[in-house]
DNA sequence: TGTAATCTATGACAGTTGTCATATACTGCC
DNA sequence: GGCAGTATATGACAACTGTCATAGATTACA
């Protein structure tokens, strides 16, 4: 019984770490540490960064003190999560993700600049496609 | 030790459950059971579906049998995991969300014409910000 | 009404996660 | 080389999750 867990999802607390590893590059456990905040164990943090090395998220240098570094890309994990979100949750709908995206969000004018392009792709896109 | 875990987010596996019942309003054990394929034995369904109910996430009717309604709505879990990708992933940044989300998609033009007036809002909320 | 069918409650077990203590190993410096 | 400080390995425990078996309660119908 108690099959393995197949297709799951990060949980937060390891979006947490990633998050670290994204913006911090690559650190040690004491560096990790302090990065999350300081409040967690030393080992803790070991303990969760190796849980992390194990499922092949985060990577580990053989150097000592070990470094650790993310081992997936933000992208990825953007990528999945929001593939899944858009099949359990929106039902394959866009808009209303990207409704809660722009919405009620201070955007810059390059920010609005890009989105609008992005729709101008995906317009003809769609065009291209009904031509067919 | 072992504190009781506070800012997760759902699991996939909870996902699968919601979607479920998002899609087919509430339903019965044996009905939730044959909804997600049958796979899973009956007093599993159960398990999962109670201890969701624990959580507060599912409602169960006082029936007999009991009827499971999702007690979250999609805009809810949309929102928070959203919020959660942005903050943790994409480090507030809307655009590459944004860009996986309509990218290499077949939207229909109403859809694409629901984005454009996305974007006009948050272009004139942008605007109306700056000028103060 | 009594029995079969169904539903519910409960217990169980293995794997995961959050938390850390302890013991062992390694490094750097005197 | 030896000791202090740091790093790593390992073990542990509680809560949570995925899975289900079993027993007791309820319902439906012959």
């Amino acid at each position: 019984m108690a099959k393995k867990r197949q297709s799951t999802r990060l949980l937060a607390s390891e979006l947490e770490i990633l998050d670290m590893l994204w913006r911090t590059g690559d650190v040690t456990i004491a560096e990790a540490r302090a990065a999350l905040g300081g409040d967690a164990g030393y080992t803790t943090v070991q303990t969760r960064l190796n849980r992390m090395v194990a499922k092949g998220i985060v990577r580990r240098s053989r150097a000592t003190p070990a470094r650790y570094s993310a081992g997936v890309t933000s992208d990825d994990v953007t990528g999945r999560d929001l593939d899944l979100l858009l099949e359990r949750v929106s039902r394959g709908r866009v808009v209303p993700l990207v409704a809660h995206l722009v919405k009620d969000r201070d955007l810059s004018s390059s920010e609005i600049e890009e989105l609008k392009r992005l729709i101008r792709e995906a317009e003809k896109e769609s065009r291209s496609s009904e031509r067919k």
